[in-house]
DNA sequence: ATCGTTCATTTGAACGTTCATAATGTGTCC
DNA sequence: GGACACATTATGAACGTTCAAATGAACGAT
C-alpha cells in the first residue's frame, strides 16, 4: 500500500536553517516575536512565508499538554433540532480562532449523552473543555463535568444550582418585552400570548416580559394560550386565540414555530399579518425568516464569544464569575408587524 | 496563573509499569491485540480500565504525520443556509469515529471561500482531507486541492470535468420519479411540477425524474413553473401552476421550499394538502417535516459514510474509483400526499 | 582590567506514541 | 546437540514543538 506523500511540510528545523538560526529562535519569533531583535525577526518571518511554515498543532499539542480544542455534542437523536443549532455551531466556530482553539463535534445515537463520552475524548486530548447546549433542568452533564475537573460552558441557564456561573443565556423577558414596545409603536393596542405549556423555565421567562411590556406601556392584556413546538398544535392554539381576538390586535409568540401557527390560523380566517394582526416570533430561526415574520434574533455571536472566553478562563486558572451572563435579543421586523402599507394613527 | 491541574491522566509508560511490562505491549495489545500472549494481553487491558487510559491523540498524530480529522466548511455567509447543512454535519460526525477520525469545521465570513485557509489547516496538522458541500459549477476548490494534493471528497457533483470522481450525490431523477410513483398509486392522475429557473444541474436532473415518471406511469403530465429557493416567489409562481391544475391534480417540487410554497397557495384557495391536490417536496428538510410535507429524504447517513471511506482511500493511496456515487432518496410521506380518509377510486 | 547586568540567541530535555530492530525464550528438525 | 524458525517482549529513535537553563556579547560602573 503505497502511502500517498503529504506534500512536502517545512518543520521549524527547516526554518530555522534556512534563516541561520536556531529553532528556538524560530519558536520566539512565532510566538513571542519581542523576544527576538527586529532583523532576525524580520529574515526569519521572511522564511516562515517562503517555506509556508505553520507549527503542528499536534506537537503543540503533545508539549502544551494542551488541544486548544472545545467539544461540543451534536443532538442525533431523532426528532426536531433546535432551530439555532447549526447558526450556534457556526458562530463558535467562528469565534473558535480568536481563542486560538478549534471546535470539535461529536454526537451518539443514544437518547442521553453519557459521561464516558465526554471523558474519553478528554483523555484522548482531543478536547480541554466542552460547550453545553440544550441545557435542561435536572442535566446531569455540569455534575459531571465538575466533578471530572473537566472545564465547561453552557449555553442556556444551569437551573438546578444557582452557584453555578459558567453559562450565558438570552435575555427571554427583556426580548419578548421589547417585542411589545415595537408592536406599541407600531400601533397595536391590545397584545396576547401564545407560550409553552407552562413550567418550561424559557417559555415561562418569556412570558413575563410580555405581561411587563404590555403594563409599562399601557396596552391592554390580550388573551394567552399554550402550545407544544409543535406547527399543528401550535396552530390550533392560535385558533382559539384568535376567537378572543379582533383586527388589529397582536400577539407575542415564545417562538417562531409558535408564530408561525399563528400567521396560518390567521391567514386560515382571511387576517392579513401585519395588517389585521400583529405577530412576533422569537429566535431568530430560518422559520421565521422564510415566513417573513418579526423575531427576536438571538444574538449568537456574542453568546460564541462569551462562552469561549469562560472555558477559556477556567483553563487559565482565573477566578470564576459571579454569575451566568444574559444577552439581549434583538428585534427583527418582518411583514408579520409591519406592511408595506403603514399602520396609522386611527 | 496557577495553571487548572487537569485531572491525573494515565500514559502509555504508566499502564506499562503498573501491568509489568514495556512500553511497545501495551502499544501492541491496543494497536495489534493478536501479536501480544493471550494471558499478557488481558492482563494489560485490566490495567488499561483500571487506569482508564487512552492514547493520545496528539502523541499519535505526531507519530503517524496524520491528524486522524477532516475538515469541513460551515457557510457563514448571511444568507440561507442549507436545510440539510446540520443533518449532513451531524451524519459526517456520528461516522467519523467508524474511520478513527473526527471532523473539525471552519468557517470565515468571506463570501468565498479561499484556498488558504484549507490549505492552512493541513499545513498545522489539524486535518488530513476535507469534505465538501455545496459544490457548484466552476467551483474552484476541487481543483485547488486536487493540485496542492490534498485528499477531499464532495457532497454534491463536481460538474467540471467528468474525470473527477471524489463525490456522492443524492440520485434526484430517481427520487422525483418515486415521488410521482407515489402520486401515482394514491391515486393522482395529472402532476404538475414546480423546479427552479432552468439552468440549476440539480433542478435540472430532478425535473427530468418527474418527466420520465410521468411517462412509465402513464399519468397525464400537468403544467410545469418555475421559481428560485424564496417562499414568497414560490407561492407566487404556485398560484400560476395552480391555474393551470384542477382538484385531484398533484405537484412535484424540486424542494421542500416550493413545495410548501404550492401548500401555501392551495390553502389561500381553499384546496386541501393530500385530498384537493399531491404535493411533493424534495431534501427531507426541517421545513417539510414541520409543515408535514411529503420529501423525498436524502441518506445522509450513506453519504457521510461513502464520503469518509473516500478520503480514507485517498489517505491509504488506494485506486480512484471509476466515478462518483449516487444515492437514492427515500420517500417520507406526509399529510400532503394522504390524508385520514384515504382517497378511492372514484 | 574586573565584575555584574542585560539582551539575543542557543542547547538539552521532555511531552506520548509507534516504527524498526534487537533481544529473549520455545520448540522443531535433522 | 546444535542450527534454525518462530513467537513474544523489550529497547532506541524519531515525530515537531516549547520550556528551562546555558552561552555569548555588549556595555557601564567600579
Amino acid at each position: 500500500m503505497l502511502n500517498m506523500p503529504h506534500p512536502a511540510r517545512a518543520t521549524i528545523v527547516d526554518v530555522a536553517r534556512a534563516a541561520g538560526v536556531s529553532r528556538q529562535t524560530v519558536s520566539n519569533a512565532i510566538n513571542s516575536p519581542e523576544r527576538v531583535s527586529p532583523d532576525t525577526l524580520s529574515r526569519v518571518l521572511q522564511v516562515v512565508e517562503e517555506l509556508n511554515y505553520r507549527p503542528s498543532s499536534a506537537a503543540r499539542t503533545l508539549r502544551h499538554q494542551r488541544a486548544g480544542a472545545v467539544g461540543t455534542e451534536l443532538n442525533a437523536v431523532t426528532g426536531t433540532p433546535s432551530e439555532v443549532a447549526l447558526p450556534f455551531l457556526t458562530a463558535l466556530t467562528l469565534a473558535a480562532p480568536g481563542h486560538a482553539c478549534h471546535m470539535v463535534p461529536f454526537a451518539s445515537r443514544e437518547a442521553f449523552p453519557m459521561l464516558s463520552g465526554y471523558q474519553d475524548m478528554v483523555r484522548r486530548r482531543l478536547v480541554d473543555a466542552f460547550v453545553l447546549t440544550d441545557t435542561h433542568p435536572a442535566d446531569p452533564r455540569p455534575d459531571w463535568l465538575e466533578q471530572a475537573g473537566i472545564p465547561y460552558a453552557s449555553f442556556g441557564r444551569i437551573y438546578d444550582d444557582s452557584s453555578r456561573v459558567w453559562w450565558a443565556d438570552v435575555d427571554g423577558s427583556a426580548g419578548t418585552s421589547a417585542a411589545v414596545a415595537h408592536l406599541a409603536e407600531t400601533g397595536f393596542r391590545t397584545v396576547g400570548f401564545l407560550g409553552w405549556p407552562a413550567g418550561s423555565a424559557v417559555g415561562d421567562d418569556r412570558r413575563l416580559g410580555w405581561l411587563a411590556g404590555v403594563e409599562q406601556h399601557g396596552l391592554a392584556l390580550g388573551p394567552e394560550a399554550a402550545a407544544p413546538q409543535s406547527l399543528s398544535q401550535a396552530i390550533s392554539a392560535a385558533e382559539r386565540l384568535l376567537d378572543g381576538l379582533a383586527v388589529g390586535d397582536a400577539v407575542v409568540c415564545a417562538s417562531d414555530v409558535l408564530a408561525l401557527g399563528v400567521q396560518q390560523a390567521a391567514l386560515a380566517r382571511g387576517w392579513r399579518p401585519g395588517r389585521d394582526i400583529g405577530i412576533t416570533g422569537f429566535d431568530g430561526s430560518a422559520t421565521a425568516q422564510l415566513h417573513d415574520i418579526s423575531t427576536l434574533v438571538q444574538p449568537l455571536d456574542e453568546i460564541a464569544e462569551h462562552l469561549l472566553t469562560v472555558v477559556h478562563d477556567q483553563l487559565a486558572g482565573a477566578p470564576a464569575p459571579t454569575q451566568g451572563a444574559l444577552f439581549l435579543p434583538t428585534l427583527t421586523v418582518g411583514a408579520s408587524t409591519v406592511t408595506t402599507s403603514m399602520k396609522g394613527t386611527p
